[in-house]
DNA sequence: TACTCTAGAGAACGATCGTTCTCACCGCAA
DNA sequence: TTGCGGTGAGAACGATCGTTCTCTAGAGTA
């Protein structure tokens, strides 16, 4: 038998596989349990409700988004390569072949009707990112009403490539952040 | 007794309601014959399934998007007002207390993972987005490059008014465009 | 060995879903 | 008046949901 840690993982990963893919609602804790391999006591005992585990969920997708841009970041030298650099993590995410779109934008548009636990989590999300955005175009000697501009562009290019079905997007947003920091910088 | 025309109306406005502010699953057929006052049995003669009533739902938001776009660009002089009127469409409709995000994208992020019709009808709003813009840019005389990224401006704008719960997206989204215009046409 | 405790497998529960069916009732031709 | 086709109201159906309960089997301890 697999300890806690293990199996919280575990069920936190298949979650989020299967909300991901098909939506919160379609998805039966029963699917997450054999997708996961953990009994459907144990899911309780770790999630006291669904709510909870949505919440894991995106918390997990919080921190992998946090490490993606921080790796894209570490890569650039310039803040304002590294803002630049945020359009090409969006590039690389939107060719995976299972993408299908930002999972908080997902996940509010179909429960933010409901949990008011999910709407906090997905609001804290992308206030997080604005802030990074923020600091970015600070450090880059920008003005800041720069920065919501161009995290709009990040927002928009999420949601237009999934529904588009083509990574196009990120190369159209780079481009269009790339003109508003030249115009912001001279 | 109503005619079909009409109790064809009330079932759609109905529908677009609850569906627009719960959630498309969130809500039962049983919700809908009480909010629209017509009996099940109608319903199903005019909507042989839930999903040809949601499809019905997203082709009224369609038009009455494309009217309010139509309207709002009518108030605009040259193509470059028109553009720009976007935004304050957007603007006015952030600012509506029941407002919730973008319709499509809410549902898209739902029901992807499901009906094929649904993913199709979507797609096909966003398309016909981004050719008006793309006419307008093209009127406009600006580079044809531009017409994506103001379309993903409008976007973003949408998701972000909507989790962000204020109307300054837009504003924002606008600033933006404008950059991007005057950087564009000389 | 005998007892206790915990875990897993999955049946069971009440609620609710989309959809269909029943049935009393209406306007209208003969 | 009598019969009939179609209506609205809502009960009913089978499926599925989130959640809990039962039952069995095995590990650890005296």
């Amino acid at each position: 038998m697999i300890d806690d840690t293990a199996a919280r993982a575990q069920v936190v990963g298949a979650a989020d596989r299967l909300f991901y893919a098909c939506g919160v609602q379609a998805v039966g804790m029963d699917a997450v349990r054999t997708e996961a391999g953990v009994s459907l006591k144990r899911i309780y005992r770790l999630f006291p409700s669904k709510d909870d585990l949505i919440v894991a969920v995106l918390e997990r997708r919080r921190e992998v988004w946090d490490a993606g841009i921080a790796a894209t970041a570490e890569r650039a030298a310039t803040p304002r390569e590294k803002l630049l650099a945020v359009f090409d993590f969006l590039d690389a995410w939107f060719r995976e072949p299972d993408f299908r779109g930002c999972a908080f934008i997902n996940f509010y548009g179909e429960l933010s009707g409901g949990s008011e636990e999910v709407r906090r989590t997905v609001r804290e999300q992308k206030e997080a990112f604005g802030a990074y955005v923020a600091r970015l175009v600070d450090e880059a000697g920008a003005p800041a009403s720069l920065a919501p501009q161009i995290s709009i562009l990040a927002e928009g290019a999420q949601t237009t490539a999934a529904i588009a079905n083509t990574p196009d997007a990120a190369a159209h947003a780079r481009a269009a952040a790339e003109a508003l920091l030249a115009d912001a910088l001279d």
